[in-house]
DNA sequence: CGCCTTATTGAACCCCATCAATATCTGTGG
DNA sequence: CCACAGATATTGATGGGGTTCAATAAGGCG
């Protein structure tokens, strides 16, 4: 779980790298101080905003990259337009697929995203040597499957109202990660994305889901300030409205 | 890939390995020989008829199993009894959640099913010493999601027909290990699942399922005889449809 | 054959999509 | 600072795909 922790504070380990472990809990956290050091000569850190495109579907892979801070969104489109976000990465997640060519998703930032990137080349080999970062990789991987079938209930079958109610108990959850689940009972965010994501990440359209945003304002379960900053005063309730 | 094929026909390997071995692509192909024969001393083969439910929802795991043969379901329950299957795993799939007490999911034969068991704490164990094992896991988690974001595109975006479409197609190429996607553009398999499950996994009801399957047989698109056997004369065909 | 489970078919309804209009937000330039 | 324009969001009216309720038919197994 936490092999460097003690080299957090070792001077040796990047700038870049010390900002980043000692708030999160990435897949670097598995390397050592000399290993971390080598990566880290490849890396580069990058700021890109919102709706910039990351990799798109079916493209090959060059890079991987660790999300630090905002919303990057994994879709899938059919020929004829119908979109799908089958996946949402916070920080730290890392983004890429390994043991594959291409990707079969389009990663793109939902909002404004700080990227840690570094070469498919260098880690893939670094994997070879520390058996540490398949073990981190398998745990996020599984954690990914766990979300992803989670959520392929919401899709399958529950009410738009859930499905907006779901949404929004997730965002809560998850877009700070530096209060990790947080104790309080009250929850107060800017949404990461437009209403036509939301749209695509519940299988819904546009005008569903404002309406049914509208409908939790109006029953007070959340309120609202513009169109994207969001106060939840009871999350309990709003999860129990997810739920049925 | 198979750092071990050479091991295969090594009279030390385990009878019951040999089988699944010469024919599967197991996570046990990481292990070597001697791995292997140690993990066997606790592992036993059996077979449970349609219905068996092997894992409980929230229920603590204390057995890991890989697919042998038959087709098991992963479902998630709601409160008030709405329910999604949230993964199909066929031959040679692992079924387990590691670096976890209990299961997130129900795991349950949806039709009659082989399995290999053996105690978690045995490979739990070894993974730790051979590091090909959690290679292997990391490589078919992978492969788990990316079959679970292609399924969320099907549940939030498709309609009825290609839904149907879209599991008769997954059944054709996923059903029998042997002929991996066999090149012949015709199939005829038995479904090995009801009505009933088909709809879970779809997001929809007994009966609408059951008129796009009557929809798809008027079409010629796929022949039935009895309730189970279908037979598609053009997998193409097939996958256009479930793909719009 | 007869019983129970599973599947099909029909009719009415409802939730969400679609089409359409209006409102609000954002940022840019006068 | 305000006006304007394009993008984004809300709200309304209508319609359709899938659900729900209900009845009939077909398998499966003693």
């Amino acid at each position: 779980m936490s092999e460097s922790r003690q080299d957090i504070h070792n001077s040796d380990v990047p700038t870049l790298c010390r900002a980043c472990e000692a708030r999160h809990n990435g897949i670097c956290g598995a390397l050592r101080t000399d290993e971390l050091l080598r990566l880290s000569r490849h890396t580069t850190s990058r700021r890109v905003p919102a709706g910039t495109e990351l990799v798109g579907e079916a493209e090959n892979i060059e890079t991987y990259a660790n999300v630090l801070s905002g919303v990057v969104k994994l879709s899938k489109v059919m020929a004829d337009g119908r979109q799908q976000i089958v996946g949402l990465q916070f920080a730290p997640d890392f983004v890429g697929r390994p043991f594959q060519e291409s990707s079969k998703v389009c990663a793109e930032a939902a909002s404004d995203v700080t990227l840690c990137i570094f070469p498919k080349r260098s880690l893939d080999a670094m994997m070879v040597e520390a058996p540490g970062l398949e073990h981190r990789l398998l745990r996020q991987s599984l954690n990914e499957l766990d979300d992803a079938r989670e959520w392929m209930l919401t899709l399958g079958r529950k009410t738009a109202e859930e499905k907006v109610a779901s949404f929004l108990h997730l965002i809560a959850t998850h877009i700070d990660p530096e209060k990790q689940v947080a104790r309080t009972n009250r929850a107060a965010f800017d949404l990461p994305m437009t209403r036509a994501d939301i749209a695509d990440f519940l299988g819904l359209t546009i005008e569903t889901v404002s309406r049914q945003i509208t409908k939790l304002r109006k029953a007070g379960v959340i309120e609202i300030e513009g169109t994207r900053h969001v106060t939840v005063p009871d999350i309990a309730e709003l999860e129990a409205i997810a739920n049925g």
